[in-house]
DNA sequence: ACAATTCTTGACCAAACGGTCAGAATGACG
DNA sequence: CGTCATTCTGACCGTTTGGTCAAGAATTGT
């Protein structure tokens, strides 16, 4: 599907440049809200510098798009299956409560995308998202078969998951509303909080 | 704030008539995402006679906005301090989840604001939205005092209700992408899963 | 050094958008 | 029925926006 094209390293360089700064207004603004021209000021380029690079406005944000899918479900594939239920799951919950802070741009750029209406990746989630997902929730049932996690349906799990963790960097502005705290602070207690949570709800008994 | 004016039957048909339209442009595409034409278009009116109800576009969203903030709160404020606490909350939950349901153009609506920075209603988040989180929080934390409520962090707690229940609203797309199922049955799944799993979460010892 | 290629930009365009306005249509009321 | 206020709309306007283009600047290869 991405072609890859021989690049000079201007190119390398520019395209680089171009998607953090579209990252950043994307996620500010949603697609829509977005303008060429504050992705071109963010990256410091005129704006039909931009556009050489990139075919249009919704070149740049499919390419992010995509490019983005594979490391955002990573942690998921890290699942052991050769690992202790219960600590493999907290494990993946911690490596996905650490991306809500290390990359929040990323987070708040799906959101938008799935909050309305997911239109450009619906195939994505009904293909490799759902394939991963199947595999992930079957290993989740062979487990709780073998009593060495509590039985609970595997796909709601994984959505409380999702739903907890990324809460963190998609309404980060309602979390630091509340709680007038630090993102130190916010994330340590997070991280609190899921791990006892989750381990109560997960551990067999 | 919102001053009662004397509304003639016209007038209160044709607002809500818009503010219905607008809920649902709104909440699919987002404040810069939604056009006077969708809304016009999706009210049955001519664009200036929307404006003749609303002195603009965002006139519009913010009366949306601040309307629906109370309704979106209530579930909190019945949480019943005299009842059991275990069954409050998961009464609490239950009604949120049912609030995904019945509402979600008004969840997605919320999301949308509150994933782009919640500019305009920052001030609700700071004023009494923390303060009835505070409330809500110190309630806990008595009931945990007393034995009643498994210790957790009550922030964190209401946090990820929220993240959970508005989950089936505001990425319903991704939802049934992967479960493949109808809204019915999601839902029953839902509802079931986080009763058990909050019941567990919950419950003392 | 120089030609070929790649990179960059100011000026421009058409469409979309939020909003205005004069006046027409409709309703309320004695 | 007539009059006044309310409701409604077609035509229009200024701005913003995504995108184009021709030509100039920089880089590369020989």
């Amino acid at each position: 599907m991405t072609i890859q094209q021989p690049q000079t390293r201007i190119q390398k360089k520019n395209r680089d440049l171009i998607l953090d700064a579209a990252l950043g207004v994307f996620s500010d603004h949603g697609f829509r809200g977005a303008t060429l021209d504050q992705i071109a000021s963010a990256a410091g380029l005129s704006k039909p510098n931009v556009l050489y690079y990139f075919a249009s406005k919704e070149a740049i944000y499919t390419a992010l798009l995509s490019g983005l899918l594979e490391t955002w479900l990573d942690p998921l594939r890290d699942i052991d299956p050769e690992g202790d239920p219960v600590e493999e799951i907290l494990a993946y919950i911690m490596r996905k409560l650490q991306m809500s802070r290390e990359f929040p741009r990323e987070s708040r750029l799906f959101a938008n995308e799935i909050v309305q209406g997911a239109p450009r990746i619906e195939d994505q989630i009904k293909g490799p998202l759902k394939v991963l997902v199947d595999r992930t929730a079957e290993l989740f049932n062979t487990w709780m078969k073998e009593g060495r996690l509590a039985e609970n349906d595997p796909y709601h799990l994984i959505f409380s998951i999702w739903a907890t963790t990324q809460h963190y960097a998609d309404f980060s502005v309602q979390v630091t509303g509340i709680l007038q705290t630090s993102d130190e602070e916010q994330f340590k207690d997070a991280g609190h909080f899921l791990k006892e949570f989750y381990r109560r709800a997960l551990t067999p008994h």
